[in-house]
DNA sequence: GACGATATGTTGAAATTTCAGCGCATCCTT
DNA sequence: AAGGATGCGCTGAAATTTCAACATATCGTC
């Protein structure tokens, strides 16, 4: 029983194919968007909810569950992002603890020309290397991870498509 | 022309999907291995590493190249785990410039603690989850793309396996 | 063997992330 | 409506990671 739930050598392999291919894959993308852009992933992950949000604004926590950021992290980063003027905050007319972050319409041509270049790169390293089978897989397989990690209300929070 | 290069909805799905998965889950076993452990992944990817290397030691920047780590951030890291007397440093005897990091005991009894927690981990959040059929596309998915970024020099260094 | 080009490892400071805990607001039960 | 439980967002300090630069050593070539 000791080693009944050691991985064997497939399954080993498996994961390091895995953690490799996220690891490289993100630290690449990371480097090209900021080289190009400035923006570290976090910022553009940041700005690029937002962007996409109605009314360019979401509750800080539901922007943090939606980045896979922790509230305090987010509040620094929203910090950063509002010294930048990319960002401000604004109170909720709703819930007197909310409060939102806005995307100011600088930070919404910051997003917008950074996305160009994220999104090439992302082309370039993921969808001109896989088969349109394997795309399917891998979207697959990952939905299966999430729905496994999270539950539904981190899921609708994310803003993730429930059937 | 513009738009010649964006992603199309099941492109962009596929890319979150992933990008929300690796997330998660590395996120999830990096938090249950801290708990369990008190050991950061980075600190356990070192470790375990080096338990697998000949001699339990390596050369840093070969270390470097298999955690996906700068050679200064593993130089800082290598400083904290020797100060907690996991790991030492040693010179190397061929190349008058180079550093080994070598595994003292206590460290693998450490890392070896660590393993079996993290390998329960791992199961339950990936393989628990995926088919067979799916594990081997995984498999293939992330050595494509690992092989699309590294170059052969590279994954020689990471102990890649080389047909 | 001298030369510049490249590789190795470290350093210190700056930027970012993590961690523990706070104050306040809303929710839920009674 | 009082009470506690929970949720929200922020803060400051500690830990970690990034960044630019350095000193030294090896390599390749002439």
């Amino acid at each position: 029983m000791a080693q009944a739930r050691w991985l064997d050598d497939d399954e080993q392999a498996t994961w390091r194919s895995f953690l490799l291919a996220s690891k490289l894959l993100m630290d690449q993308v990371e480097r090209d968007l900021k080289k190009e852009s400035g923006l570290s992933f976090a910022y553009y992950d940041v700005l690029s909810r937002l962007s996409e949000a109605p009314g360019k604004s979401m509750r800080m926590a539901d922007l943090a569950v939606a980045c896979v950021f922790d509230r305090s992290r987010l509040s620094h980063t929203i910090d950063r992002l509002a010294r930048d003027g990319w960002v401000r905050r604004q109170e909720s007319s709703t819930d007197a603890r909310g409060q939102l972050a806005v995307l100011t319409p600088e930070g919404m041509k910051e997003v917008r020309r950074a996305a160009k270049l994220h999104v090439e790169r992302v082309r370039e390293l993921m969808f001109d290397r896989l088969s349109a089978e394997q795309q399917k897989q891998l979207r697959e397989i990952g939905e299966v991870l999430v729905t496994g990690i999270a539950d539904e209300a981190a899921l609708r929070r994310m803003g993730w498509p429930m059937d």
